[in-house]
DNA sequence: GACCAGATTGTCT
DNA sequence: GACAATCTGGTCA
């Protein structure tokens, strides 16, 4: 079943939480890829400094003050894409980072785009997992509750979920907003990088 | 595996 | 002008 409106229109930390498990799924012109969400980030909008939300609304961070549901992607380091999904109600600017997924449906393509043969390294960041499912800037704003091309759908239930802090950001390092499956290989970084390499 | 430096440009102060 | 919700490839062990 894919998620609807009233899925994301919740709480970031909730809304992460659930979506461990879940199916990603984006089909292009190249063909359809998949994969398993296994480790997610919650950013908690104006009230969290290491939000793109924190000093209000900008024309980059534009969609996060939009309805929840609505996919937004950023560029940054000059090089990378990162892929979030709006949550919350209009005007609170929560959202909900896809950090890693587990490979599912079209891992060819997906070696083709990132380049690498390792499907261990196909989908284990938030930048990696963009490039082998293809997604780009022009997906910025795409309704995920609605889109045929771009969506996520239920996938299993039961999970061991891990709580810790998130990474690579600079302030409200402490937070423990960041979630993913316990002893799924595909996360990006454990406490101590032990899957990166 | 651990640690480090370089890439490279959009975005905001 | 500074910095960024990162990744890769190098060195050393």
């Amino acid at each position: 079943m894919v998620h609807g409106r009233e899925f994301y229109a919740r709480d970031a930390a909730r809304v992460a939480v659930d979506l461990l498990g879940s199916i990603l799924t984006h089909r292009t012109n190249d063909g359809l890829t998949q994969g398993i969400i296994v480790e997610t980030e919650a950013y908690l909008g104006q009230g969290d400094p290491s939000s793109h939300a924190f000093h209000g609304p900008t024309p980059r961070n534009a969609i996060m003050f939009g309805p929840a549901g609505y996919a937004y992607v950023y560029f940054t380091y000059g090089i990378h894409h990162c892929f979030n999904v709006i949550t919350g109600s209009i005007g609170t600017a929560e959202a909900v980072l896809i950090r890693a997924l587990e490979p599912c449906s079209g891992t060819r393509l997906m070696k083709l785009r990132r380049r690498r043969a390792d499907t261990r390294h196909l989908c284990s960041g938030p930048a990696k997992l963009v490039q082998a499912m293809g997604i780009t800037k022009a997906d910025n704003g795409l309704d995920l509750a609605s889109s045929p091309s771009l969506f996520i759908e239920t996938g299993k239930q039961p999970l061991q979920i891990v709580a810790t802090t998130r990474i690579g950001i600079t302030k409200a390092v402490e937070l423990p907003l960041r979630f993913y499956i316990k002893d799924n290989p595909y996360v990006s970084k454990l406490l101590k990088s032990k899957y990166n390499t």
